[in-house]
DNA sequence: ATGAAATGCGAGCGATTGCTCGCATCCAAA
DNA sequence: TTTGGATGCGAGCAATCGCTCGCATTTCAT
């Protein structure tokens, strides 16, 4: 277990400058990815020097772990939103655009993190919590579908979650690389796929 | 344009010195991705110095380059099977199958290499020849749409084929990923999902 | 005002890694 | 058998990069 070390008392100043700091880093990361980004290069995008970066991050991974955190809390409130048990009696279309929308936005309001904190060039540590995350998503539409159809074999609401959120993960991509004025169209084709594959699964709430 | 190098004669065992290597390093780009991989890593992989290793491959990024073509040419040979022009009449299951088998076949057989060269971490000279692959699928895929509903405006078909795109690459890793024993299974899923998105835009032929 | 702590700098250390170089050995043509 | 080139080795070079260290400056509580 990572026991906090008792850190440093920080100024205001301190403080703003590992924000600053972190959204540079932000921005090398996005660009470069996780490996090729370098420390050195974070701290000029940030406008310091080596040394003051490392007086706030204890090293490269404390940085990535910082924005691992800032990505983590946005999707967990996404998920608040998205995953309302409530949703399972909606018709279906509906349900869809109440699941999708929140993912949606906070992807779009970070962009990057996703592909990011999927890539493989990233220490595991950091890329595991997300992806903890990514199948407790699975676990909470497993949830909404199965609240849906009882009637459903629980292995067979897990293949459907699972496929749902792979279709949607891949549409995601193209919806936040997509310009502004795009995006709508995008997501209109992304509903379409989702309505598409589960409309006959789970049309209508309550068969088999 | 990349001239070919007058390359020095080799002997047989010469080249199957080389194969050997290229066979060790698509293990470790495979297990470690790109920039992660280490020359030495290989070499000791492939049971040669990292002297011997240099004797035949420029650099690392020659060595990935003889994977990319192996790769290139494999994914050529599918195209040739999964986008005959004269699928378009066939009924959408039988379609989206004559399609889908030999692309999830080739990537079966060449596992991690599409991982590979659609990660961020390798050099934009490597990768850029598979997204351009990819690119050309979309358009075989766009010619059979088009085909099979000539009413449809371009712009829907484009964006109908990019979306079957996405979908059945999300869906692909998992396949692949996969144990053998479920694959059926997620392939099972695959055609569902490309059929319930493909179906209310192009199920019968002609109509628009 | 003053001292202690926080902030800031940037040259450069140490480790990693792609790659080289000098030299030994193997093979095939003459 | 001889000989030139192909194959093979592995220590180590050079460049990169994460990170440190010594020291200067700023901030803030007293």
């Amino acid at each position: 277990m990572p026991e906090e070390q008792p850190q440093r008392k920080r100024q205001a100043r301190g403080v703003r400058r590992m924000e600053q700091i972190a959204d540079a880093a932000a921005d090398v990361f996005a660009e470069a990815g996780y490996a090729k980004a370098t420390t050195n290069a974070i701290a000029a995008r940030a406008g310091v020097s080596p040394g003051t970066l490392y007086q706030f991050f204890a090293n490269k991974e404390a940085i990535a772990e910082t924005l691992a955190q800032r990505y983590q809390s946005a999707l967990r409130a996404a998920h608040e939103k998205a995953f309302d048990p409530g949703f399972a009696s909606l018709p279906l279309p509906e349900l869809i655009d109440r699941m999708v929308t929140p993912m949606i936005d906070v992807n779009i309001a970070n962009p990057g993190f996703k592909a990011l904190f999927s890539a493989t060039d990233m220490p595991e540590r950091l890329s595991a919590p997300t992806r903890k995350l990514h199948q407790a998503v699975v676990g909470r539409i497993s949830e909404v579908v199965q609240a849906r159809v009882p009637a459903l074999p629980a292995e067979r609401v897990r293949t459907v979650s699972v496929v749902a959120t792979q279709i949607f993960g891949a549409l995601l991509s193209t919806v936040v690389a997509a310009p502004a004025a795009e995006r709508e169209i995008w997501i209109g084709e992304l509903r379409e796929a989702l309505l598409g594959y589960l409309d006959p699964v789970i049309g209508e709430p309550g068969t088999a």
